[in-house]
DNA sequence: CGGGTATATCGATAGCTGTCAATATGTCCC
DNA sequence: GGGACATATTGACAGCTATCGATATACCCG
């Protein structure tokens, strides 16, 4: 099976800024691989929906319409990819949000210095 | 051929924040897709990285070490999805990067204050 | 017009991956 | 231990797509 290297700093040059090398290229590529999936993009986004920021596996698969299977694979892709973080209690696996992998992709989409300005607020409410 | 969807609004809303339907799931994936390949990140690159943020595609052929319809491929796909533009000056074609498409898959990866433990660390119940 | 150049399209193919059914592993409880 | 339940792994397969060679289209120039 495919080996998914786990999304850290090395991953992530700036997009945008210089020019990519080509394993520069290939790992960023790889990483957003990850998240360039419907099923993939839901359960994160149930996790971090979900009550006290995890959801145990049966809950995701109700709600998936997927084998309990493919889900099973999915979460191991996002987990071997340091998106999730898997815990085990009892006869369930929980899993939550690891922020920063999500974090360092976002940084990598940042154009910079290039041509936008970002005196924006972020901070809101 | 499949036919690739515009990157705009419709496609991102955050991955945090609310539960993602199937549909903007799809929608976001299919996004996500766009730049999750190693030419097309190159690509990407280049062309920001280029004197005057344009490039003609046969700069961009010579430093990609992939055949001229390879290279012509992955423009398209880009252009298709708004990342990039196209000018036809002459013999020669030139492409600019669009920035605001790559702005909103960086929102969309925005984990906000929302579902993460940083929201329990924030007081939000 | 005709040759040369730049880019795009077409058709085919190989490799990757999302999905499933079947099965294995691990855990709790009686 | 043994049964029941939750999750993971395996093996197989279909669909997608990155890539290429061949060819088409468009443009310039003499």
């Amino acid at each position: 099976m495919r080996l998914i290297q786990e999304i850290d700093q090395t991953c992530c040059p700036p997009l945008v800024g210089s020019v990519l090398s080509e394993t520069d290229a290939e790992r960023l590529a790889q990483a957003l691989r990850v998240i360039a999936d419907p099923a993939r993009l839901r359960l994160v986004s149930l996790v971090a929906a979900s009550e006290g920021g995890e959801s145990c596996v049966c809950d995701l698969t109700d709600r998936l319409d997927l084998g309990q299977p493919t889900v099973s694979h999915h979460l191991k892709v996002l987990t071997d990819a340091g998106i999730l973080r898997r815990e085990k209690r009892g006869r369930w696996v929980y899993y939550r949000i690891e922020p920063e992998p999500l974090e360092l992709l976002r940084g990598a989409l940042d154009p910079g210095a290039v041509g936008t300005e970002r005196s924006t607020e972020l901070g809101v409410t």
